[in-house]
DNA sequence: TGAATGTATGAATAGGTGTTCATATGAATG
DNA sequence: CATTCATATGAACACCTATTCATACATTCA
């Protein structure tokens, strides 16, 4: 069929911009995983997009800490702590556990090292 | 009385939760690097916490491609496409190339590449 | 049981962010 | 030079989010 720079089938070329590389296009189109799957991805990184919740997860680094252990390191209101745990929670980021009145929390798995490793690197190259 | 879980010289703990696991706490605070960095970190996941970036820069995972393909491959506005190749580029997680009137966008480094890595295995799993 | 304490949560608010629209820039082409 | 086309950018608006305040829940202890 047609070859090199054209785009005329879907009937989608709205705009005028119609520069396209057909044969890498389409290739990256192929490639491309499941949109639910990149927007969980991009959900992940929004979790750990916000200073303070970066922070705890800096602490829980080193030890299981309870909330209010993390209130004193982050040196933050309880109520804002509970609430960035909660996101934290939610997304399978950290886990807890109970012990008397006393929460634990603590990275969940592996992943989350590595994504804080990269990221470092990242940052401090 | 109680020992060991005191907080009682810095006078910060203005709110009443006081059952700090002092040692751990200290040791955690031993451990943490510079707020600044935690900052940048925090700012580089905010980056890649957008639908749409992600979508961008997956496509960028298997080839350099120019705006335009790019408008393809996501099928959205070029205005928009070209706001968010801007925040990328800022935060130097896709490099570009000029020739002619096209720009040519690709990943920056490596540390990305294992960042959406880490990411997708977390997602995933 | 009631008081004290650790944690969670709902509502409100201020600040941030992504998309769209309109327009600018800048390189190629005739 | 004027035009065309690829890309960039500023402003506006709607949506989202982090913190605070107040309060609820749950567990321990007297």
């Amino acid at each position: 069929m047609n070859e090199g720079t054209r785009v005329d089938m879907a009937g989608d070329d709205v705009c005028k911009t119609v520069c396209v590389h057909k044969e890498a296009v389409d290739a990256v189109k192929q490639c491309m995983v499941g949109d639910n799957t990149l927007r969980e991805l991009a959900e992940l990184f929004k979790v750990l997009s916000d200073h303070t919740r970066i922070r705890i997860l800096h602490a829980l680094l080193h030890a299981e800490l309870c909330v209010c252990d993390l209130v004193d390191v982050l040196d933050m209101n309880q109520s804002a702590v509970s609430h960035q745990l909660r996101v934290l929670r939610t997304a399978k980021v950290v886990k807890y556990r109970k012990e008397g009145r006393n929460v634990y929390y603590s990275l969940d798995d592996d992943h989350i090292f590595s994504l804080l490793r990269d990221g470092m690197d990242h940052v401090m190259e």
